[in-house]
RNA sequence: GGUCGAGUGGUGGAAUUGGUAGACACGCAAGAUUAAGGAUCUUGUGCUUUAAAAGGCGUGCGGGUUCAAGUCCCGCCUUGACCA
């Protein structure tokens, strides 16, 4: 294996030779990434007497494709603000981990037949150590990954905590199904396209079908999910964002009667107030009731516009800019406020899936109800007086609907009363009369939690004969009604294992193809599928034995949101075998401190992880309701191009050759300096130039070019250098602390620069500066901070202090203004008063120029900063 | 259509309790050094008038408040994100 000693020998001597004078980062950066990996410097230790400090990134779907240059950017602002909090006496917990169950893995397995493990475990190798490479030092002892047993088994767990609270039940609601993938997918996971409803992933055609779905019961949180978002320190736009997705709006429930005795329609309505305005009523075209009330003579016109509805999205048919459709079903209803006859149409732009699927239309006050009046020719009544404020025609006939404030008309005895005292007064009037009452309904709908795959958590549920279910101990079920569904066109009930039998691990199968029909894979893995169970301990058995009961697994998974949703908090217990975490520890370290992610998961992710960090809350599993308390969102790497990266658009930019050609210091420096944490920045390789001079700047500051140190042991700094180092250390710590990475660079750059003109350089700056930079260019900062001499590794030394005597100057430049414009300035002692500036101002060659002949009208004086004379 | 955000040199971006706009970089130009350089160093670089000195104009557009506005207020334009 060795050639020959000398060979190898006089190798080694060029490398040393290259390497002992040099910036040699592609020498130095494995160097220390090994050193922090086998020393466990960023180890973070539970219970240390220390205060804690928990930073969290959203971990990564471990892809094929390996990691983007997206990745590392948010990646590096957590890993310098946990060596930044280190370095400031935190305990520090900075942990990683892997999404990875998921789509992609199992459309490669279905292609190749490859185990979507298999998969995994490479990519996961890959991701690790491409992280590695970039210097992000993880407490990899943390290390999680959702598709682990002893992860999802928790993942499970919390499932089965759901079910037995009542959180989980099973629909047969038409859900989105694509046939592309083979699977239904979320509300959230279809987008509205010119095309039609696609899926967000993949962009395949989606349509609806009615499918047995595990549902949970997110609505029951609703509320909670509101109102915790108050005291978040988050993005004001997320916040907003999951408000509006929740989509609380309060007004009444109301019961219209239909005429001939066929029963009764009830609408929920934001505006009660207009009730005399409701001129017509229109209901789903899903609705339960439509075809009693349906007269004969229109129950052809109605089957067909029902047929027709059933091919639109919910999204085409609420679209405002659409022409409204309809047919009338015959039916009439009476308004219980006047009595009046109202028709009763079917129209698609109700939507079965918000209120209850009926409204009444006051097309005066309502720009849809309008449109839909105007098209079909229905009675347009005003009760909202609009002064002049609504667009009329020559007629004064409204030509749209007057949506604004005002008093109301044409509507008996609440005529002159506003819009909200109306609404207060028509509930209290219908509820006494049992004809409706207030009511608070939301968009949220329950989340559709079951996917037809095989990569993703087995549901840890069993299913069973109504017979056999009698049998079964209380605590496998759930708390209130029993979950039933029909299975095989038998009716069958739902029980979960009890927590000795978890984790559920997926069976083995021959094919990953789902079926056509929307079966999971798991329908065919017969042996799994079938098992037999103690009815009391809810034991399980492949074989049947005396007294216990047959039943069938569920085929569904869980989606990939159900990993995600409580990760964070595993990272706190990760090896736990009691529970999924243990309440001490998570008392002791608290939620993350800070949480960094795009904001494309602001909806998805954070809501899901919020609502059962609040039912793990409710279980006493955690300490505090809201899982996430601070939130930043990095903006995106756009392309050169300043379009978003993508293979197709070929401006994807590779870290890797970024790392080969500059190293992973310049890389990390680079992308913090390319502009705000926040925002959206397009690439520019040119621009790392920069960062790679400053890199060499800084080696060349300490180490001559024959290797020997530059610095000083006894050297005092110049009153100019200090000054600029204490400056530094001053913005750079609070930059850091707020992710102003970019500015904390320029100003490093600033001090690197006017310490290079300082002859003699004092070890004391010199260290001071390798600490400042060690966050965000950890290795070359070990480096030479090693060759300073020290033994220990940088990031045990305590964080350096801005000494402020140090920023005091004695004279200060005033700037000297005629009339708001800058004639001049002038160096003057720093506690000048007011009438020596004026005077030092008025002295001024170029001033007094400026003031000839003019009469002096107003001298203002800003202490230490500028002096204003205003003449004419 | 609605909501929110953003418009600053050739480029990325600094600067907001209102106080010299363009820090720090990239790029470009000139020079030094070098066998060479995609290395390093120095200088210059918002636009414009001018030989220069010295001016004028400048933060999307138009108004306003103020001694003073990139920053505050009103209206508009463009653009992005999200929602409908």
């Amino acid at each position: 294996m060795t050639p020959s000693r000398g060979s190898l020998f006089i190798a080694d001597s060029l490398i040393m030779a290259s390497n002992r004078n040099d910036y040699s980062f592609s020498d130095i950066e494995p160097k220390w990434q090994d050193y922090w990996a086998r020393q466990h410097t960023y180890r973070a230790e539970d219970f240390a007497d220390q205060p804690s400090f928990y930073v969290l990134d959203m971990f990564p779907y471990p892809s094929g494709a390996g990691l983007h240059i997206g990745h590392p950017e948010g990646y590096t602002a957590s890993d310098a603000l946990k060596r930044f909090k280190k370095a400031c006496g935190y305990n520090v917990l900075h942990p990683m981990g892997w999404d990875a169950f998921g789509l992609p893995t199992e459309q490669y397995a279905i292609k190749t037949g490859k185990h979507p493990r298999e998969t995994t475990k490479t990519n996961v190798a890959r991701f690790t150590q491409q992280l590695t490479q970039l210097g992000f030092a993880y407490d990899w002892e943390r290390e999680i990954n959702t598709t682990d047993p002893e992860y999802f088994r928790w993942t499970q767990w919390i499932f089965s905590q759901l079910f037995k609270k009542g959180l989980a039940y099973v629909d047969e609601k038409p859900v989105w199904f694509c046939p592309e993938l083979g699977t239904v997918l979320a509300n959230e996971e279809v987008l509205n396209t010119p095309e039609g409803p696609r899926s967000e992933r993949g962009n395949f055609p989606v349509e609806r079908r009615p499918i047995r779905q595990w549902v949970l019961r997110i609505t029951a949180y609703a509320e909670r999910l509101i109102a915790g978002l108050k005291d978040l320190d988050w993005p004001d736009s997320t916040k907003r964002l999951q408000e509006n997705w929740i989509g609380r709006s309060e007004g009444a429930e109301i019961t219209f009667e239909i005429e001939g005795d066929q029963g009764q329609l009830q609408v929920f309505t934001t505006r009660p107030d207009t009730l005399y305005g409701a001129t017509y009523m229109v209901i789903a075209p899903e609705h339960p009731l439509l075809h009693t009330i349906t007269t004969p003579d229109q129950r052809d016109a109605v089957q067909a516009y029902v047929e027709n509805a059933k091919r639109k999205s919910d999204l085409e048919r609420a679209e405002l800019s659409k022409e409204k459709s309809g047919v009338w079903t015959g039916a009439t209803a009476t308004n219980p406020l006047n009595g009046k006859s109202i028709p009763i149409w079917v129209a698609d732009y109700v939507l079965m899936t918000y209120g209850t699927g009926a409204i009444m239309a006051v097309p005066a006050h309502d720009t849809r109800d309008f449109e839909f009046a105007k098209n079909f020719n229905l009675e347009i009544v005003q009760v909202i007086e609009d002064h002049g404020a609504a667009k009329k025609d020559a007629q004064g006939v409204l030509i749209e609907a007057y949506t604004g404030p005002g008093k109301l008309m044409q509507s008996g005895s609440l005529d002159g009363q506003d819009s909200e005292t109306a609404k207060k007064i028509v509930i209290e009037e219908l509820s006494k009369e049992g004809r409706g009452r207030a009511e608070v309904n939301y968009k949220l709908r329950d989340w559709l939690f079951s996917r037809q795959r095989y990569w993703g958590e087995p549901f840890p549920v069993l299913w069973v004969t109504a017979d056999d279910y009698e049998k079964i101990d209380a605590s496998l079920k759930p708390s209130g009604e029993p979950v039933t569904a029909k299975i095989d066109g038998e009716e069958r009930f739902a029980l979960v294992l009890p927590e000795n039998q978890l984790p559920l691990q997926l069976p083995e199968v021959e094919s990953y193809t789902p079926s056509p029909d929307g079966q999971s894979p798991l329908a065919n893995a017969d042996d799994w599928l079938v098992t037999y169970l103690d009815p009391a301990s809810g034991e399980t058995c492949s074989e049947a034995k005396e007294g216990w009961v047959k039943a069938t697994r569920e085929t569904n998974t869980m989606p990939q949101w159900a990993g995600s949703c409580w990760y964070y908090l595993r990272y706190i217990d990760p090896k736990n075998n009691k529970a999924p975490i243990d309440l001490e520890k998570e008392k002791y370290w608290g939620g993350p401190d800070l949480y960094i992610g795009g904001a494309e998961h602001a909806v998805l992710h954070l809501l899901y992880a919020r609502f059962w960090h609040q039912v793990l809350f409710d279980l006493g599993v955690v300490s505090d309701p809201e899982p996430f308390k601070k939130l930043f969102h990095q903006g995106i790497i756009l392309g050169e191009d300043g379009e978003k990266m993508s293979k197709s658009r070929g401006n994807v930019v590779n870290p890797e050759t970024i790392i080969e050609s500059y190293g992973a210091d310049a890389l990390r420096l680079y992308l913090m300096f390319l502009g705000p944490l926040e925002a959206s920045k397009p690439w520019n390789t040119k621009g790392i130039e920069g960062i790679a001079r400053f890199l060499r700047k800084v080696w060349r500051l300490l180490l001559s070019e024959d290797g020997a140190l530059r610095v000083v042991d006894s050297a005092e700094l110049d009153a100019d250098s200090a000054r600029t180092l204490h400056a530094t250390i001053k913005k750079v710590t609070e930059d850091y602390e707020v992710l102003s990475f970019n500015t904390a660079i320029s100003q490093m750059m600033i001090c690197v620069n006017q310490l290079s003109k300082a002859e003699p350089l004092p070890r004391q700056a010199a260290e001071s500066l390798l600490q400042l930079l060690a966050p965000l260019a950890p290795h070359i900062a070990e480096e030479l901070w090693e060759r300073l001499g020290h033994r220990e590794s940088i990031a045990h030394t305590r964080w350096p202090e801005h000494d402020p005597a140090q920023l005091v100057q004695d004279r200060i430049k005033i700037v000297f203004q005629v009339n708001g414009k800058y004639r001049g300035d002038a160096e003057l002692p720093a506690d000048i008063d007011a009438a020596g500036a004026l005077a030092a101002a008025k002295s001024h060659p170029k001033v007094l120029t400026l003031l000839e002949g003019k009469t002096l009208r107003r001298e203002i004086y800003v202490p230490g900063k500028i002096v204003n004379l205003v003449a004419n």
